[in-house]
RNA sequence: UCCCCAGUAGCUCAGUUGGCAGAGCAGAUGGCUGUUAACCAUCGGGUCCGCGGUUCGAGUCCGUGCUGGGGAGCCA
C-alpha cells in the first residue's frame, strides 16, 4: 500500500476505511487501555493523532516508543473523539521502523537557534524549521512561476567562471593544482599548468552571462549559487547563498524597478497565500509583527528616491549618525535603517548612485555623475535587490573601464555585445535568502539555509 | 577584520560580598487518566569551555586561547 501524505488527509471530508502513514512520532501520551501517539511526517506543519489500542499484539513495544522513532501505522481515519483535532487513525498494525535511543537530542520544547544549527542534519525535523524549508521550496517555483508567466528565460550560468567578472568582493578559488607543490613561474603559481589553462572562480554573480542571453532571447534570468569569500561576520552574510537575477533587454531602469517592486510583492503575496498555517507559525512565535510587514511589503507602493533626494533627507533628519551623509559616499545599513524603519516605514528604491561608487557595467547618466543604479530597501533586512541599466554604448563603456584601470582583454565578450546590436538592457539581483528572512521574519540568514557555510564553519 | 556580550546537567537557565553545584524540562521506574508541550511520585545525571595565575579556598577575581551570539565594515 502507498502511503498517504499527513497534509492530503488533514484535508479529507470522510472517513477513510483503510490507509497507510509512515512518519516519525513527535511525541506519545498514554492512557488507560490505549496510548496517543503524534505522528509527523514532513508534509505540513501538523501532526496527526494516533491511538494505539492496547489489543495490538505488540502493544508493550508501542508503549516504548521514543520522540524521533520512526513508524509506519496501518488503520482507519475516524473523526476524533476528543478535542483539540477534527481527524485521528485509529490504528491496525504499527510497524516500528527505527526506535530513536534516548541520546535523540530534539525534544518536545523550544530549543534555541544556537544549539539547533548544531545539529542542522536534525533541525528540518523541527517545527520551526520543517516550516523553515517548506517556505523555501515553496518560494522557489514561486520564482519559477512568476518569470515564466512573464515570457522570461531561464538560463543556467556558469558556477565556475574564468575572470573576477565585475570585482565584486573576494572569490573562492577554484583549482585543481597540488596545493603542496604548486607549478612557479617567475615566482608566481603558473596557472597555465592548471584544469583551465588559467585561474578559475566559483561565481560571484551570473549577471554578465545574463545579459549575453538577454540580449538573444529578449528577457531571462537566473536562479543559482553564488560565492563569496569575504571574511563577513554578520546575521545577513553567508559564504554560499542563492541569488534570483533577472536581465531584460530594451528595458530601462525605471522598468527595472517596476520588475523589482512587483517580483517582492508577487513572492510576499504568494507565501501569504500558500504558505498560511506554516506563515502562522513565525507570526505566533518568531516576529510578532510579521502579518503586518507581509501586509506592508504586498501591499503598499514603494518609494522611488533619487540617491540625492535621499542624502537630502539623511541631512536633514536631525540623527546622531555614526558615519557621514554626504554626495559621493555610499548609504550606510544605519542611512537604510532610518529610510525605511523610520522616515518613511515601507520599502524604498534608492536610484541614480554616484558613479564613483557603483561598478564599471551601470550606465552614466545624463548629468555624467550618477549611473542608473537602483536598491530595494526593506525594514529590518536592508538591501534585498540591487540592480541597475547597464551601459550599451561600447566608447563609454570602454572608456570607464580604462577610468577604473581595468583590463578590457578578459572582456572582449562583453565588449562584443556593445559592438553587435546593442540596446538599452538592465537587471538586478534579488537575494533569496534576504527574501526569505523578510518573508518568514527570521532573523539569522544561517536559519534559512539547509546547511549554512559562514566563515570557520563548513560543519555537514 | 574591528567593537561588545556569553560559555554551569542531554536542553533552557539560576548561582548573593570568593566558602559543600541548583531548578524546570528531558531520561529511567511506578501510578493515574480520550490525552493535547498530558498529569503525580521516586531515581539517576556535572572536566562549571581549555590553559595559566591570585587566594587558606575560584563556577565567581585576573591573564590568555577556543567556541557561540550581537553590532559595524564589505555586500545580496
Amino acid at each position: 500500500m502507498k502511503r498517504k501524505k499527513i497534509f492530503k488527509l488533514l484535508q479529507t471530508e470522510a472517513p477513510i476505511d483503510k490507509l497507510l502513514i509512515q512518519g516519525w512520532v513527535r511525541t506519545r501520551r498514554d492512557s488507560k487501555g490505549f496510548s496517543f501517539i503524534e505522528v509527523n511526517d514532513g508534509s505540513c506543519l501538523k501532526n496527526l493523532q494516533v491511538v494505539a489500542n492496547e489489543s495490538l499484539d505488540n502493544y508493550s513495544e508501542i508503549k516504548k516508543l521514543t520522540t524521533g522513532s520512526a513508524v509506519a501505522i496501518h488503520g482507519k481515519l475516524v473523526e476524533s473523539k476528543g478535542g483539540g483535532q477534527e481527524w485521528e487513525i485509529q490504528a491496525e498494525n504499527i510497524e516500528i521502523v527505527d526506535l530513536a535511543p534516548e541520546s535523540y537530542p530534539l525534544q518536545k520544547k523550544r530549543h534555541s537557534d544556537e544549539f539547533l544549527r548544531t545539529i542542522a542534519h536534525l533541525r528540518p525535523r523541527t517545527n520551526k524549521y520543517g516550516a523553515t524549508f517548506r517556505i523555501r521550496s515553496e518560494i522557489s517555483y514561486a520564482i519559477h512561476k512568476f518569470f515564466r508567466d512573464r515570457g522570461f528565460r531561464y538560463i543556467h550560468t556558469p558556477i565556475i567562471t574564468g575572470s573576477d567578472c565585475e570585482g565584486a568582493g573576494e572569490l573562492f578559488k577554484v583549482t585543481a593544482l597540488d596545493l603542496d607543490h604548486l607549478p612557479k613561474k617567475d615566482d608566481r603559481t603558473d596557472f597555465q599548468q592548471d584544469f583551465f589553462g588559467k585561474e578559475a572562480n566559483l561565481t560571484v554573480s551570473g549577471q554578465l552571462s545574463a545579459e549575453m542571453f538577454a540580449l538573444a532571447l529578449g528577457d531571462v534570468y537566473t536562479f543559482g549559487p553564488t560565492f563569496r569569500a569575504e571574511n563577513s561576520n554578520t546575521r545577513r552574510h553567508a559564504a554560499e547563498f542563492w541569488m534570483v537575477e533577472p536581465e531584460m533587454a530594451f528595458c530601462d531602469n525605471d522598468g527595472n524597478m517596476d520588475l523589482g517592486e512587483e517580483l517582492v510583492k508577487y513572492l510576499t503575496t504568494y507565501a501569504l497565500e500558500e504558505c498560511g498555517d506554516d506563515i502562522e507559525l513565525f507570526a505566533k512565535w518568531v516576529d510578532k509583527n510579521l502579518m503586518a510587514t507581509l501586509e506592508n511589503t504586498a501591499t503598499s507602493e514603494y518609494i522611488r528616491l533619487p540617491y540625492r533626494e535621499a542624502v537630502k533627507i539623511l541631512m536633514k533628519s536631525g540623527q546622531m549618525f555614526e558615519y557621514e551623509v554626504d554626495f559621493g559616499k555610499d548609504l550606510q545599513t544605519e542611512h537604510e535603517r532610518y529610510l525605511t524603519e523610520l522616515y518613511f516605514k515601507k520599502p524604498v528604491i534608492v536610484y541614480d548612485y554616484p558613479n564613483v561608487i557603483k561598478p564599471f557595467y551601470m550606465r552614466i547618466n545624463d548629468d555624467q555623475e550618477t549611473v542608473a543604479a537602483m536598491d530595494v530597501l526593506v525594514p529590518n533586512i536592508g538591501e534585498i535587490i540591487g540592480g541597475s541599466q547597464r551601459e550599451e554604448r561600447l566608447e563609454i563603456l570602454e572608456a570607464r573601464m580604462d577610468e577604473m584601470g581595468m583590463d578590457k582583454a578578459p572582456y572582449w565578450w562583453y565588449l562584443d555585445a556593445r559592438r553587435y546590436g546593442s540596446v538599452p538592457h538592465s537587471g538586478f539581483g534579488l537575494g533569496f535568502e534576504r527574501l526569505l528572512m523578510l518573508i518568514t521574519g527570521i532573523n539569522n540568514i544561517r536559519d534559512v539555509i539547509p546547511f549554512p557555510r559562514t566563515p570557520s564553519s563548513i560543519e555537514f
